[in-house]
RNA sequence: GCCCGGAUGGCGGAAUUGGUAGACGCGUCAGACUCAAAAUCUGGUAUCUUCACGGAUGUGCAGGUUCGAUUCCUGUUCCGGGCACCA
């Protein structure tokens, strides 16, 4: 029988479905196993053969465990929220709900070809009210706690009040040592960072918040954002290039807006010491721990001359105080205003204003020296001296205290800087430092340093510390690089916050409003003053103040009958149509029965007059029906709409119709078929009701508040928000009263492996240690730390190709290529020959412009690389006939100048090679693959282990599909240890009569060597997550058992069982054969057993001064003493020694023999 | 600019602890089967040199440590990832 791996794949996924195989219980008898991939985001791309990477290993991994006995969790989801999706909405009018849940169909159709074990009934999203219910609520509970250094965790803030109340801030100074406290108390400024017990209790409500807002875990704060006048918008750093919008090229300004933060800053030490307790990379833990910065030094004071101010600066090297030539303020630092000469006022302005247009990533990576002087200069409070302040851009205001004592003879940057502006420098290192360039070092004796001089730098940092405290010029200091995280988006496509503002201070919902569910908006842009988009949305934003003060819940949109600002348009706009038009045709030409039979009568006009149209777009949607002239729709749910996901997209869609003003009626697949003349009844009546039937307009919330009235958080959270906890909500999916009740969480408990990419080294997952880190604290997880080991994937890169395409300018036309003609592309070596022998390939296109009119003048020609798809490149020869078809035919009618510089026709022998380079992998490149093209042609067990077998996973590597067949061969040729094959046969038809061939012999040893020496090497290699050398590993076996032409059981069946987590549907299918009942899945990984690869000798390397010469075969149980003798009266040792006395001889037992002469 | 990775035949890669560099697969060449093609099977395939045996060179580049280095150290080049609103 032929190895028909559709058939075969077919009939297992039917069958593991309709078992729930890979359903998982949180109640076993076996050990656990957590194995996670990282949360895909859905994109509109779909898949490419980059993604299923990670989610393969993970799954073999997974499927190795469950035959190893453990109960194994490896679930999947989607991180839905996202910039992308808004943006789409933005530019094409489909609502973002929309788009994702067709993106996720689209992701899970995918993935399902490919036979992950996922657990699907677990399955999360991130948009998912049901889901982010809970990350509101999570949110909330870092709203309502502070993080106590004293007992350091994170607790209640009613404890801080208590504090508070009792005794001030005594005991819980604010966290922000910048924070400058200045309330007023009976109209008496405060002074310093601390207040009474006393003072406390008469603070103002709004006093009160104001300071606790300074602790809380999750905080609102103004901070720095890349902003977008005439966007309305804030950008990402990458969004910005010199200084303007990537986008449109607008200008971009830096603009302090209104934030959330998360307080992750105040968990900086435990998440560096956590780090000493998971298994992940050195690599992965160094980039965390850089970017958590922990630093140690000193904040000195420096006083400004002929002024009553002080500069703060932060530095790791007071041992260098006496070789301070200058100090550099950001720009931004709010002391710059103050000290500013009125003289250097307008040169400071100018650079500024320069500044504010710099993204942080360009002033980091700028290595050009810009700065303006100040004109104030600042006291060294060692020895008085006065040293210029300057502004520049490459100190960072978020930084340390936004400001730094510049040592030019020690620090690169600062010797730069001191060059540039031509400042003295002040040498402290004596013979350390050459004039030339700065020297870091602490091991120079330090010079000209008053008291510290002789002192080795190294030793004088703790003695200079302690002076600075004693004299009370500032403190020893413990600074980190890693900022609080921005917490909010102005943006529409995210978790709204659960808070709404009522003179200024923030109420937190009530958890039982939770969820507090995204309004639907038909009009997404961005609210005013930086506003999210949600702040135009009047009818969500406004809440009756009563609200927050009796905390009840405010009625839905839904019970207000909200109405929107509507554009007139009642149909798809153009855009909307372009894309929609493509989908709806496809939907009418796959009409239901139930679709059909209605259409029947609604067409023609039957029903009261009315003309219906089907599978007609309106706005963002396609209806089955609809009746335009009474804005009315009929939707039939079939099959598709009994998916929990269809139902979600149905709700939105009917509050979306609504806000056009559509009424929405919906009836069964079953209603239509059994009971048409009911059906038909109802749509009558409701096309009558829709005369008159406008949509109510409730009155507006401030109207119910007779005025008062408070608003809602218009930002909604960034996308790490639902990231940062999803691995627990696998864990307990379905629970309506928890997050993750504790008893799932404390058997699940940390996930074993997680997979995914180094990209999120330090965003998801330090955010998401830091959630888990929190609920830890609050008592709602046993463990802090999320991920136990972290096994990071490479990317797969795109591999393009590219032709040559010609083009040619004629005489009088001005530099203008002359249309109609056709395209003429040339192959890559041609291409070389146009860069190395210009004359030769010159003739080349003079025949062939000749060939095509021979009144054409060629001016100039030039060549440019051009993408051209992978998909019809095999290797790197193109499919010309189907390169001529490509792109609605642009090169139909080109011209093809082989390799060997001939014209390609029908009959040419010569090829049409591509040019190669590896490039990132994106559609606009032509170099994505589809994974489901390549599970359709060779299936998906060939392809899961292709994907494994390309290199190892941590390791990018580019896409290549040419080595696909190699792999696809193996599995056949594993399939004819069991089936015959009668391979001379004409036709796959004749072969397919070869019967099932295996025995039930008894194995030799030497079959039991290779088969022990297989499952030592796999199970070794999957172990340590190396696929693609255990792919090999079944080849080499797979080889060997063929040459000694192996059919018995014995051997075969532990084979298949450990192919079946890299091949799935080939080991089902074999394990049955091989007569076994139930499942592969559920079989008992095979044991290795050592007496089977007992060697009793060994080929000895034999090197001479460590370069090889011979090998000889030694039996193992010789002493050196032998082995000497042995190897001395070799040959060809004989022949290098040239009678020579050999010096040494190294011998390893089981390794080698190195003469050293 | 800063932080983290990577570099081995024509290509993807192997060499797990410093011990036979190039396993396995692709490609390619030759052969078998076939009227032919496909499929399948067998063998060769780092480079240079040699009729051959063999020899020399070779793991981005330049050094170093070692009996012995793809592996360890120093420097350096190029490529990839991250740098806080892409996810």
């Amino acid at each position: 029988m032929e190895y028909n791996f559709s058939e075969i794949e077919k009939k297992w996924q039917d069958w593991w479905t309709a078992n729930e195989i890979y359903k998982v219980s949180n109640d076993s008898s076996k050990p656990k196993y957590y194995v996670l991939d990282m949360f895909p985001y859905p994109s509109g791309a779909g898949l490419h053969v980059g993604h299923p990477l990670g989610y393969i290993a993970s799954d073999i991994y997974a499927r190795y465990k469950r035959l190893k006995g453990f109960n194994v969790l490896h679930p999947m989801g989607y991180d839905a929220f996202g910039l992308p999706a808004e943006q789409y909405a933005i530019e094409h009018g489909i609502h973002p709900a929309v788009s994702t849940a067709q993106n996720i169909q689209n992701f899970r159709k995918q993935m399902d070809k490919i036979a992950f074990s996922f657990d699907w009934s677990r399955e999360v999203n991130t948009s998912d009210p049901s889901y982010y219910k809970w990350t509101q609520w999570i949110f909330l509970q870092l709203f309502k706690s502070f993080y106590n250094r004293q007992t350091k965790k994170a607790e209640s803030i009613d404890v801080l009040v208590a504090s508070f109340e009792k005794d001030g801030n005594e005991y819980h100074p604010f966290p922000n040592q910048n924070f400058q406290f200045r309330p007023t108390v009976n109209g008496q400024p405060s002074t310093g960072n601390t207040f009474t017990a006393e003072q406390w209790n008469n603070f103002s409500e709004k006093q009160q918040q104001d300071i606790l807002m300074e602790y809380r875990l999750a905080y609102c704060g103004y901070g720095e954002v890349n902003w977008c006048e005439a966007l309305g918008t804030v950008l990402a750093n990458d969004e910005v290039v010199n200084g303007v919008s990537e986008r449109g090229g607008y200008p971009v300004v830096k603009k302090k807006l209104r934030q959330w933060y998360l307080r992750i800053t105040e968990y900086a030490d435990r998440l560096l010491e956590g780090l000493e307790t998971v298994d992940f990379s050195e690599a992965m833990k160094e980039m965390q721990t850089n970017w958590i910065g922990k630093s140690y030094g000193a904040e000195i004071d420096f006083k400004i001359s002929d002024s009553d101010k002080k500069l703060r600066v932060f530095t790791t090297r007071p041992d260098t105080i006496f070789g301070v030539d200058f100090m550099v303020v950001a720009p931004e630092h709010e002391l710059v205003e103050e000290i500013t000469t009125p003289e250097q006022k307008q040169e400071v302005e100018e650079y500024i204003t320069w500044v504010k247009s710099r993204s942080e990533r360009e002033r980091m990576a700028e290595k050009t020296i810009s700065g303006a002087f100040t004109g104030a200069y600042a006291i060294n409070p060692f020895d008085n001296r006065e040293v210029p302040v300057y502004i520049s851009e490459y100190v960072l205001a978020g930084y340390g205290t936004g400001a730094i004592m510049a040592v030019p003879c020690g620090d690169e940057r600062d010797f730069r800087f001191a060059k540039h502006f031509d400042i003295e420098i002040t040498n402290i290192i004596g013979e350390a430092f050459n004039g030339k360039e700065a020297n870091p070092t602490k091991d120079a004796e330090l010079e000209n340093s008053n008291f510290l001089t002789g002192m080795l730098m190294r030793d004088a940092i703790k003695i200079v510390v302690e002076e600075i405290e004693d004299l009370g010029y500032g403190k020893a200091k413990v600074n980190y690089k890693m900022r609080d995280a921005a917490f909010s988006r102005q943006r529409y496509w995210g978790e709204p916050f659960p808070i709404v503002w009522k003179d200024g201070i923030a109420y937190p919902l009530d958890e039982s409003e939770l969820p507090l569910e995204l309004p639907p908006m038909e009009d997404i842009k961005p609210g005013k003053d930086g506003e999210g988009p949600l702040s135009n949305n009047l009818n969500w934003i406004e809440v009756p103040a009563s609200s927050i003060i009796d905390l009840t819940p405010n009625p839905s949109p839904k019970e207000r009958g909200a109405k929107s600002s509507m554009p007139g348009y009642i149909t798809s706009t153009p855009e909307q149509w372009k894309i929609l038009s493509v989908y709806a045709k496809e939907n009418r030409r796959n009409k239901t029965e139930a679709e059909n039979k209605l259409w029947q009568e609604l067409r023609n006009r039957n029903l009261n007059g009315c003309k219906f149209r089907r599978q007609h777009p309106v706005a963002g949607y396609i209806p089955d029906f609809v009746c335009l002239e009474k804005k009315l729709i009929v939707e039939i749910d079939g099959e598709y709409h009994n998916k929990e996901e269809q139902r979600k997209f149905d709700e939105v869609r009917t509050e979306w119709l609504k806000e056009y003003e559509y009424k929405l009626i919906r009836f069964t697949n079953d209603e239509v078929i059994d009971h048409l003349p009911q059906v038909l009844q109802k749509i009558s009546e409701s096309l009558i009701a829709g005369d008159d039937t406008g949509v109510a307009v409730a009155p507006s919330p401030l109207e119910r508040a007779g005025g008062e009235v408070a608003l809602r958080e218009s930002s909604t959270m960034p996308g790490y928000a639902g990231s940062s906890w999803y691995f627990l909500r696998y864990m307990d999916p379905h629970n309506n009263e928890t997050f993750c009740s504790k008893k799932a969480s404390d058997y699940w408990n940390q996930v074993d492996v997680y997979v995914g990419g180094t990209e999120h080294a330090v965003g998801h997952l330090l955010y998401s240690r830091m959630w888990t880190k929190f609920l830890f604290d609050l008592g709602l997880i046993s463990f802090d730390e999320p991920y136990k080991k972290l096994l990071n994937q490479g990317m797969i890169q795109g591999s393009s190709r590219f032709v040559y395409r010609v083009a040619l300018w004629y005489e009088g036309k001005d530099g203008q290529e002359k249309p109609n003609f056709p395209q003429i592309v040339v192959s890559k070596g041609q291409y070389g020959n146009y860069k190395a022998k210009k004359e030769e390939f010159d003739s080349i296109i003079r025949t062939v412009v000749a060939k095509i009119s021979s009144s054409a003048k060629i001016e100039a020609y030039s060549i440019y690389e051009s993408h051209v798809d992978v998909n019809i490149v095999d290797g790197i020869e193109l499919d010309i006939e189907k390169f001529k078809q490509w792109r609605n035919g642009e090169y139909a009618n080109a011209i093809f100048i082989l390799e060997d510089g001939s014209i390609y026709s029908e009959s040419s022998t010569s090829k049409y090679i591509c040019g190669v380079e590896t490039e990132k992998m994106s559609k606009s490149k032509f170099n994505t693959v589809d994974p489901s093209d390549l599970v359709d042609k060779y299936g998906a067990d060939t392809f899961r282990m292709y994907e494994m077998f390309l290199g190892p996973v941590e390791q990018s590597k580019p896409w290549d599909t040419k080595g696909i067949e190699g792999v696809h061969r193996f599995l056949r040729k594993f399939w004819r240890l069991f089936y015959k094959e009668v391979a001379t046969a004409p036709s796959p038809l004749e072969r397919a009569g070869g019967e099932v061939i295996v025995t039930n012999d008894k194995a030799t040893d030497a079959e039991l060597k290779i088969l022990h020496k297989a499952i030592k090497k796999i199970e070794e290699d999957t172990e340590r997550f190396s696929y693609n050398t255990a792919v090999s590993a079944f080849m080499v076996c797979t080889n060997e058992l063929a040459d000694l032409k192996c059919h018995k059981k014995e051997i075969l069946q532990p084979l298949v069982i450990m192919l079946s987590s890299y091949a799935p549907f080939i080991a089902e299918e074999l394990y049955h054969t091989l007569g076994n009942e139930g499942s592969v899945l559920d079989a008992v990984y095979p044991t290795f057993d050592a007496k089977y690869l007992v060697e009793s000798s060994k080929e000895y390397p034999i090197s001479v001064n460590g370069k090889l010469r011979t090998t000889i075969n030694i039996s193992l149980d010789a002493s050196q003493k032998e082995v000497e003798e042995i190897v001395l009266q070799n040959d060809v040792i004989q022949k290098w020694l040239d009678g020579k006395e050999p010096k040494k001889i190294i011998f390893i037992k089981n390794r080698m023999v190195n003469i050293v002469i």
